[in-house]
DNA sequence: GCGCGCTTTGCAAGCGATTGCAAGGTCAAT
DNA sequence: ATTGACCTTGCAATCGCTTGCAAAGCGCGC
């Protein structure tokens, strides 16, 4: 039933060799004028096109890029999903999904799966690698990139927002705002991007001689990132400012102080987010958040990816900066018009 | 550098014949004991995996789905994609996504290129697809289901709720809650979803001797569904209820009515939804809407995808009912308990 | 000890392309 | 007309695996 064209039916439809046929379809193959009239008109007749799998047996390159991603429910990643790889599509790759959980006892049997595919290079979206993996794509020749992930690893590339810079920001502009009791409801700690904002958060604060009034590590979870801001602010001397380590939990925690506990943003207290989601510009939220700009990440890190592939380049550490874009949901220092 | 660790030399090292070894990695192939322990401890010691594209090449199956999916931002296709590629990966097969825009010449490339990676199959998520892509899809003896979007073409299998049905509950539920003047915003008329949901709605609101004071084509789009709501409501005589082609829509008309006409929901205008994604049920919108349940689509899409790939069965379209999922956005008809 | 059936094994032919190599062609310069 | 440089072309090996086929091995009843 299956009808596949092959290169040899052209070839011999068009009354040339197979390798003919081959060279005609690869760029920068050796063909004359003549040759390539008949082979394009058997091609089109016969609806023939290069079977992708053989080309990359033989050439060892399968132009699929495997993509570890570990949910999708955080509004970020989507939209990074979407952008990769149309980004990817438009350079003849295709994107192969694999989702994981978010521990690395859960990604290796998942790249493992990846390394049987083939693919000519890995991006793992806010997830950790193993050394032991990272050791296995080394020596599998496949560069990996981590995108909103950092790690510790020469081998490893990666591209991030400046975290650090990013706390500092949130802190400057809590504390300029004139707040007083300033909490966190921390990212999660186990990784870099939850590390990194807490620990600039917690230096932009004492720099300016602050202090928190309360922390606590929800991990990029909603539900967590509720029930801690439910206890957080139901004392009697509540914060009034938080600075929640992503958008999708500061959006949980504006319904829990907005609908649970009557309080009013940013009058009562003032909410600031990072990343910038879409729905952190929804008329509802108007949240006031760090920018994560995704335009540039992604291409930062497909740049980066396909170097490595073509070209034999050392592995990149990228870090892209961040920028602050306030809305409404947290006080405006004075004077304050960036 | 890249040290691919082939089924020779763990023959080799093992030394039995590679057939042996192949065998030992196929399920149901016939090695003794002996054998398969000797493979075990090569194969360990070198790190061997299959070669998953070798292996299709000869088997012709290459245990990869094409998902063909236009866009990210309606929150229910993050969500689909995921469970799909969850219960692919658990099936061991992997998604290779491939991204397109909503006309049915965009898809045309798009799908000759997922042809060029021999996948399986092809699951299109509320994409449509000409009959010439159907044709070669069916000569090249590729099964395609399309998730979320009808066509009649008795060569495509289909997965979709009964969106007429779906079209009418809407109707009945406004109707009984004690509305004169109801409008529609309506899903793309050019998608069947679009066009059945509205189908039911004007069926079910004309049996119950109703008719819609208003409706337009959203197409599926925020920006459009915004600008439709603002002019639709601005009148003296605005409407009093409007169901809407979908949540994601569904969400902008609440912020444009709430926000921009500072109406109020539902004392003024009870606005009903399609799909129940997760942000409906945040306590902001508290969203009525017609649920699809997502977890049954997406195992029958699985389920007849990989029965049409496995055996030969036939093409089969699928309608799953949705059901009526009351929140706090639309007034409730008296004594309604559901 | 021989023959029969069943399982296990190895050989070798593909799957559909790419690519190095050498042969054949073309054309300009001599 | 002859030569050499250069472009085209075809041959055949190769990528890493699966699988049909026939030979080998094994256990058992006679």
């Amino acid at each position: 039933m299956s009808e596949k064209v092959t290169s040899l039916q052209v070839a011999e439809r068009a009354g040339v060799s197979q390798s003919a046929v081959s060279r005609y379809f690869t760029p920068g193959g050796s063909v004359s004028k003549a040759t390539a009239a008949k082979v394009k008109k058997a091609a089109e007749e016969l609806g023939y096109r290069p079977n992708v799998l053989a080309r990359a047996m033989v050439s060892g390159r399968s132009r699929i890029i495997g993509l570890v991603i570990a949910d999708l429910k955080n509004q970020f990643y989507p939209m990074a999903l979407e952008l990769l790889s149309r980004a990817l599509q438009e350079r003849d790759y295709q994107v192969l999904v694999f989702f994981a959980e978010n521990s690395t006892e859960s990604v290796e049997p998942v790249v493992q799966r990846l390394l049987d595919y083939q693919v000519d290079g890995i991006i793992t979206a806010s997830v950790a690698v193993s050394n032991h993996l990272t050791e296995r794509c080394t020596a599998a020749g496949i560069p990996v990139v981590m995108f909103n992930r950092g790690q510790d690893d020469a081998r490893l590339s990666s591209v991030t927002t400046d975290n650090v810079a990013g706390g500092r920001m949130a802190a400057n502009f809590l504390v300029g705002g004139g707040h007083a009791r300033i909490a966190h409801i921390a990212g999660w700690q186990g990784a870099t991007t939850g590390r990194d904002r807490t620990l600039g958060f917690v230096e932009g604060l004492r720099d300016l001689g602050h202090e928190m009034v309360a922390m606590e590590d929800a991990m990029y979870d909603r539900d967590r990132a509720a029930e801690i801001a439910r206890t957080m602010f139901s004392g009697a001397d509540r914060p009034d400012a938080v600075f929640v380590g992503n958008d999708y939990m500061a959006l949980s925690v504006m319904d829990v102080l907005r609908f649970e506990l009557g309080l009013s943003i940013p009058d009562d207290v003032s909410v600031l987010g990072y990343d910038d989601v879409p729905l952190a510009d929804w008329p509802t939220y108007q949240l006031t958040t760090i920018r994560q700009p995704v335009n540039r990440m992604v291409t930062a890190t497909v740049d980066t990816l396909l170097d490595r592939i073509e070209g034999d380049i050392e592995p990149r550490q990228i870090l892209i900066s961040g920028s602050l874009k306030i809305r409404a949901s947290a006080r405006r220092p004075k004077g304050f018009t960036a």
